[in-house]
DNA sequence: CAAAATCATAGGTCTGCACCCACTATAGGG
DNA sequence: CCCTATAGTGGGTGCAGACCTATGATTTTG
């Protein structure tokens, strides 16, 4: 079981870039060419150091989508909030319910369906909302601290046009 | 697991988003301009398409990522490709052990110091790799779909400066 | 009106990832 | 030799994310 295959030659490394830090040993370039692993990490990266600064105020990436789809949306019945983030319903309950408990919306039945709640922003989610921006950018200029303005832009811009294309994002 | 969107398997057939631009609602326009938001959400699609595609064999990401290690700078002691990788001790063996199992690597105690497994890829490991590798590419062309070849690079060349300068990478 | 559909919710499952501890075998210094 | 450190392993824990089901309240529809 070990058909050595002569051509198989690993692409050798040349040599671990003088500049690049590699205390612990360098990543495989055969990982390295992909850029499927390369948005992977660095999406990782971007997403869990996010994610911890929130989990210090005790939120979670869910509770900024919701505060932004209210912001930038206006009110919501649930179901919509739900539709328009792609989350389950169970799971929206439970963050409404956490932002609701702590005053960052204001939930009301709909009086014309008194099955739906209407979710509405307040000042105070406006103003955590604000802060929470403040920290994604925060963590952004951590990340893409090796680019410059104009290379930000630029893969800002690549980005976009990726994710709008991305089925389950619509 | 495709948290994302339910058949990611083939390319639809006819748009990638059905017809109608908001099916479900747009995304906050608050969240579109992070592109912390973008990177993560984009990053966390690729992974998750690769690691379905890696589950179909019975792999996951880990595996691939052994496999490249060893392919690219040979033969690993154990406890190398966990400098290397950053992945912990304990979840290594069970990689590796899986690995030995299917073939695709060989273990063999170290002569010289005995605690030690030195971990070989065979020529069935390298042989997997260039599929997963082809799994990859194709997950890339279709994460990738509205960029131009050039604009490929461009993205590529920006995620590898950022990736290269990302602590706990080096 | 009765039946079917819809909304919100509580509760639970499943999966993957990261991490930790205890244990064995081996190495190496004093 | 004894003692400490290291390599690998087995058997866990804890967490987060997505998902699923059942139920009560309500609206819509046949």
């Amino acid at each position: 079981m070990a058909p050595e295959e002569p051509g198989s030659t690993a692409p050798a490394p040349a040599g671990p870039s003088p500049a690049g830090p590699s205390p612990a040993g360098a990543t495989p370039p055969t990982l390295l060419d992909l850029s499927t692993y390369l948005l992977s990490r660095t999406g990782k990266a971007a997403r869990s150091r996010l994610a911890e600064r929130l989990a210090r105020r005790g939120l979670r990436l869910w509770d900024m989508a919701v505060l932004a789809a209210l912001a930038d949306f206006g009110p919501h019945a649930q179901r919509d909030l739900v539709r328009r983030l792609g989350v389950d319903a169970s799971d929206m309950a439970k963050v409404a319910d956490q932002l609701a408990l702590a005053g960052y919306v204001e939930r009301a039945r709909d009086a014309a369906d008194r099955r739906r709640l209407s979710v509405t922003v307040t000042g105070a989610g406006r103003a955590l909302l604000a802060e929470l921006r403040a920290e994604a950018l925060a963590v952004q200029d951590e990340v893409l601290a090796p680019l410059s303005g104009a290379e930000r832009r630029v893969l800002h811009e690549l980005l976009a046009r990726v994710h709008a294309e991305l089925p389950g994002t619509p």
